[in-house]
DNA sequence: GAAGACATGTAAGAGGTTACATGATTGT
DNA sequence: ACAATCATGTAACCTCTTACATGTCTTC
């Protein structure tokens, strides 16, 4: 099974999703650590049915066509539930800016400054999504985020990883424009 | 011109290498952010050969196979600067650990510490590395590692990212296993 | 009338991993 | 004997992105 499965599962765990809907959160909530376009999500729910580890029924809708409502089954859950518990391998970051700043030798400073802020720029907006889906958690899921068997605690946690780890990029972006600015004098 | 091109460029930038020594430089400094195998390497030193950005000699050796040994044109060199000052889109995080944690409320507690403190060593296990090479370079680049001109600078704040990354991480690991110890009572 | 949301699919292509392939030397 | 290092390459496969494909309804 591969990681984009479990991505699925662990979406339709917490509620059932149309093939649309789950291609949807793929761009935003999980979508911050796993991405996929629904050319690849419509294919792979396909393949977890013949699995046994979803079923659909398709919901009639008006004016906007029928949809495929799918449902984790307690198999699904069960593979999922194992694949949770055991280890991962640390992931590779794989980042074209970091490898850009390994050659920021060669750009003049102006050029150098400029490229490290727009980098600084797009962390902050990305923390001040995470900011807001944190203020929606805390309150949707006031009495239960902070208990580890409630899905908003799950959801919470990882979202601190995506707010901690946008306000440490910003942090760096920032180190660098100060010494690039009073060195380059 | 794809990303894993820039990166072997990046790296011609400092030094002559042969594609093995590459091919190592792949895995540990610079796959710290980029990763790539042999079998991409040898192919995109040929592409970058035939696009005039590279140039090779064959050096024969002694008891160990003879290797080619490329260096950066000047073409390579501008190709390379232009691309570090244009900006880039901010890295979307691919991490399975964080799709784990997404689902962590499904796993029984004590498997679900396990997990997390098993992620932190790993982490903590790469700070130490990322130590090691700080070291490195403020003892062999130390009157050059604060100029923005040198290799040497763009190295340390790019290894300083790693070791911010990393701190931010087992931090973050800290914190979940001290929840769940906590309310999991 | 055009654009965009809803809804689901397939096909082609790029990028990346794993495996296949060869061959000498050095260390256990 | 066996594994590992040095050294370079190709082939098969998997994953992911981009593009092709269709059709209705609502909003500008």
């Amino acid at each position: 099974m591969k990681t984009l499965s479990y991505a699925l599962l662990s979406l339709l765990a917490r509620q059932d999703f149309s093939g649309y809907e789950i291609k949807q959160l793929m761009q935003a909530p999980i979508g911050f650590f796993w991405r996929a376009r629904h050319s690849q999500i419509y294919p792979e729910l396909a393949r977890l049915e013949e699995l046994g580890y979803v079923t659909h029924e398709v919901v009639e809708q008006q004016n906007v066509p029928d949809k495929k409502v799918y449902t984790l089954t307690a198999a699904g859950r069960e593979q999922l539930r194992q694949w949770v518990s055991e280890p991962s391998e640390a992931a590779v970051i794989r980042d074209e800016f970091l490898l850009k700043t390994f050659s920021l030798w060669l750009a003049d400073p102006a050029a150098a400054i400029a490229v490290v802020e727009d980098q600084a720029r797009q962390h902050v907006e990305q923390l001040r999504v995470y900011e807001g889906i944190k203020q929606h958690i805390e309150t949707e899921g006031a009495g239960e985020f902070m208990q580890p068997s409630s899905a908003y605690f799950a959801s919470y946690i990882t979202l601190m990883q995506g707010i901690s780890y946008e306000q440490q990029y910003i942090n760096w972006c920032r180190m660098i424009v100060e010494q690039l600015e009073a060195l380059a004098d």
